[in-house]
RNA sequence: GCGGAUAUGGCGGAAUCGGCAGACGCGUUAGAUUCAGGUUCUAAUCGGGGCAACUCGGUGGAGGUUCAAGUCCUCUUAUCCGCACCA
């Protein structure tokens, strides 16, 4: 027998996959399709990680049993190549990003081949070339066109390292997501897309989607949708009215004084009436001057400084209540300002504890001498609302009201903003959009698209923060297309999300030149049937394509309202040593290193076998190896096939169950617990000491989905028809799963007192005489009263007794 | 602070419905093969007691429901993740 030898074995049967396109979908409609997506890399100079490995394996199996199932399977990949380590990386060397770019893809192709993967090479993507980012920019154009695209001048969040914008999804906590240093605020003129319109929809359809349960969860807290009131309070001093969003209007009773946001218009506006300007200024300026973190460690230390000669009138009450400013109220949700009810919201109390405000119980429960009380309980010191019970109906009363009053009205909040959504970086797609002096904002017409990111020898963004295309006269300079009046061009380009937000649209086409895909092909393979991917992209990523693509629904380019019927995210792999892989700590395993050592198969076989797929799991050289030892033996039992096309009788029922529970697991993700059947029915095999040719062709077409090219090979010299890659996955028999014979445990009192061999169709009848009629057991009934006899079939039988 | 998840041998992890706890792999121990290391093979491997048949205890901790609890309920502890002054 050849020895295994998996560098010659894997070239091989990589080299025949390549040449044959063997996994390329076809456009061969009748078909049921299944699309498999994993999150396609940011090809970066490090190459593969084992995490990119086992992100793309557990589809890779399910894609490779349902090609044998006879599914028309599409399981691409491409690469997310604009960003910013490339960017950075030509600034330091000079290099420009697109070789950059060029060289990491190839790269990464080769590595990806190297582990086997069945992907569709034909329909490869790549975020920056041209004939993709012109569909990037016309999506974007068609959100222009249809007002969900706009530009603002407001304080938004600026990484001073970076250089850049971002949006609040890449600025979690404070920290800049790329370089982690402090985010500033600042005023700058930004692009937003209006995701807020779509808020709603993005929460409603989370319920029909086939998502983990925690992938919704972070999705819903992400939106975060709140519901009350907003409610006007007169200023008198000034005759102005404060507007403030509240989701509590069944405590107006109990509120004591306002504070508003220390950057809030109102108090810029009527300066001159605020006797303490000068003090509201230096806290002000205070404030700006704290950077998150600091915010974040002095949560429980309220600041602020009262307004002198501002009161606001409370609506219900007609009485006058202080205003205060601090930073505890921020002016990006809500309206900027709150009113305060101390008695029963805990950031209220602190503060009127800390500034000696009065505290006004309006719900029994608690006691406010100790603690704000935010429980449910009966309403007092609230007029009409007194005796209320529940917190639903006070509300309700006090909406009427307010509405009845005309001073509020119910509302809704959102904690998800619009998404800034321009960078001033080079390597990016640039915004289409023209700015002339005449026609203010001009789309650049669609037959212009792709709007070429221009050729340039400097990335480096301007001092100020300007973008690196606003050097090249070339690309700035031209004519409106409305007025043909001298313009410039916008020069800021679209964050990294933008290409990730639509690309799984364009695998189902690549090639397409008159859209982003053609209707027919979308109509065959949308949803994308099953996504799976990290869980560090289910509030960014994954928000925004599904908005985009509910957008591109409502403008009739795509067939369904939501992308992805399901998404599924595998657990990370850590050192072995337990803790997070990272470069700085040394614990990083090289995928690529396990392929030369042990084989692609193996490292395959390792990953998914390693632990439960969604979890996180330390990586161990020794179980490497193990699954080493798994593929050696399986190779040796090429020396012990005998004649036989049928399954041998002692080890039918062993087959049957193992293929049902491998089929079974890799639709339920559970690959460990597969593998593992197998190597129980590998032990099985061992101890007999021969295989049949029908056994053996039906482990090898289990075995294939994990370790395709071993199985290939053995599948070859064995004399098996065809390739495995369309070999029919086997059917299981549900009738020759059940074991003809099965032991059963005997209790009394729930305690195990022996074992009974028995058929697997006996009547409980028969089963209990034949426990009582055991030696044992009957010694131990004697003298004893039976109060309850149970079996459960084909597992145990309890005897209840007492004396 | 709020929300979520997890907790099982020396390690990674198994255990549809509440029904034999510890599958499978690693490691360890003993033996065989080998000049030796490695490899491979055989056996053992949750803890206590016993020569043994066997027996008692055991799924982070404390209670409870049940003929029967890793699984259900109540309380509690620890760890991890997400969000974080969201009005």
């Amino acid at each position: 027998m050849k020895r295994y030898e998996p560098a010659q074995i894997e070239k091989k049967w990589q080299d025949i996959w390549d040449k044959t396109d063997a996994f390329a979908a076809t456009e061969d409609y009748s078909k049921p399709k299944f699309y498999a997506l994993v999150e396609f890399p940011y090809p970066s100079g490090a190459g593969m990680h084992v995490g990119h490995i086992k992100a793309y394996s557990g589809l890779e199996v399910v894609s490779r049993k349902r090609r044998k199932q006879g599914y028309n399977v599409l399981f691409p990949i491409g690469f997310d190549a604009y960003g910013l380590p490339t960017e950075n990386y030509a600034i330091k060397t000079g290099i420009h990003p697109r070789q950059v770019t060029d060289q990491n893809i190839a790269r990464f192709t080769e590595q990806l081949k190297r582990v086997g993967f069945s992907f569709d090479w034909s329909r490869v993507i790549d975020t920056t070339e041209e004939e993709y980012y012109k569909w990037t920019q016309w999506i974007f154009l068609k959100m222009f066109e249809n007002g969900l695209a706009f530009r603002d001048k407001t304080l938004v969040n600026y990484c001073p390292s970076c250089k850049v914008v971002l949006s609040n999804e890449d600025s979690q906590g404070g920290k800049c997501d790329i370089c982690h240093s402090d985010v500033v605020q600042r005023s700058k003129d930004v692009w937003y897309l209006r995701i807020t319109e779509y808020a709603d929809k993005l929460l409603e359809e989370l319920d029909e989607l086939d998502y983990l349960p925690n992938v919704k969860l972070q999705q819903r807290n992400w939106i975060g949708k709140s519901t009350g009131a907003f409610v006007n309070f007169e200023l008198p001093e000034i005759g102005e009215s404060l507007r403030i969003y509240t989701t509590r209007p069944d405590t107006m009773f109990g509120v004591t004084f306002m504070v508003m946001a220390p950057e809030h218009p109102l108090l810029e506006q009527y300066r001159d009436r605020i006797a303490n300007a000068d003090e509201l200024d230096a806290y002000r300026a205070e404030c700006s001057k704290k950077t998150e973190f600091e915010r974040t460690q002095l949560v429980k230390d309220k600041t602020g400084v009262k307004i002198d000669g501002l009161t606001a009138i409370n609506p219900l009450t007609g009485k006058n209540v202080p205003i205060f400013i601090s930073d505890y109220v921020m002016m990006g949700y809500g309206t900027g300002a709150i009113m305060a009810v101390p008695a029963h919201d805990d950031r209220d109390y602190d503060f009127a504890k800390k500034f000696g405000v009065d505290i006004v119980p309006v719900i029994e429960g608690g006691n406010v001498e100790e603690a704000a009380y935010t429980g449910d309980g009966v309403m007092i010191n609230s007029d009409f609302l007194n005796g209320i019970a529940t917190k639903a109906e006070a509300i309700e009363k006090a909406i009427e009201k307010l509405v009845g009053m005309g001073v509020g009205e119910a509302g809704v909040q959102y904690k998800m903003k619009d998404w800034a959504f321009n960078r001033q970086r080079y390597w990016g797609e640039p915004i289409p959009i023209v700015h002339c002096e005449h026609c203010g904002m001009v789309p650049v017409p669609y037959e212009e698209l792709p709007l070429r990111l221009p050729k340039a020898d400097s990335f480096a963004p301007g001092s100020d923060g300007e973008s690196p295309l606003a050097k090249i006269d070339d690309f700035v300079n031209c004519t409106c297309p409305k007025c043909g009046a001298p313009a410039k061009r916008e020069t800021d380009t679209m964050p990294q999300w933008a290409g990730s937000s639509w690309y799984f649209l364009r695998y189902i086409d690549p090639k397409n030149r008159e859209a982003l895909a053609s209707p027919e092909a979308l109509k065959y393979w949308m949803p994308v049937d099953w996504y799976n991917g990290g869980m560090e992209h289910v509030t960014r990523h994954m928000i925004y394509s599904r908005f985009w693509h509910h957008f591109l629904y409502d403008i009739g380019a795509v067939p369904t309202t939501e992308p992805y019927a399901k998404r599924t995210a595998q657990g990370l792999i850590l050192g072995p040593d337990g803790d997070k892989m990272s470069k700085s700590k040394g614990n990083v395993v090289d995928p690529l290193e396990v392929v030369e050592t042990y084989g692609a198969d193996v490292l395959r076989v390792y990953i998914l076998f390693m632990g439960d797929y969604e979890k996180a799991t330390p990586w161990s050289e020794n179980g490497v190896k193990g699954c080493k030892r798994f593929l050696d033996r399986v190779w040796a039992l090429q020396e012990c096939i005998t004649d036989s096309d049928e399954l041998s009788e002692d080890l039918q029922g062993a087959f049957h169950r193992t293929l049902k529970k491998v089929t079974e697991d890799i639709e339920a993700m559970k690959f460990n617990t597969a593998i593992a059947a197998m190597m129980t029915l590998l032990n099985q095999i061992g101890e007999k000491g021969s295989v049949t040719r029908g056994e053996w062709k039906m482990f090898l077409s289990m075995l294939n989905p994990f370790a395709p090219h071993i199985t290939e090979e053995m599948w070859e010299e064995a004399g098996f028809e065809g390739s495995l890659v369309t070999a029919e996955w086997p059917a299981y028999d549900e009738a020759k799963c059940v074991e003809q014979t099965v032991e059963i445990v005997v209790q009394i009192n729930g305690k195990i007192k022996t074992r009974l061999n028995i058929p697997h169709d006996a009547t409980q009848e028969a089963v209990l005489a034949m426990a009582k009629a055991d030696e044992k057991v009957a010694e131990l009934l004697d003298g004893m009263q039976i109060v309850k006899e149970l079996y459960v079939p084909g597992k145990l039988c309890n005897i209840v007794v007492r004396p």
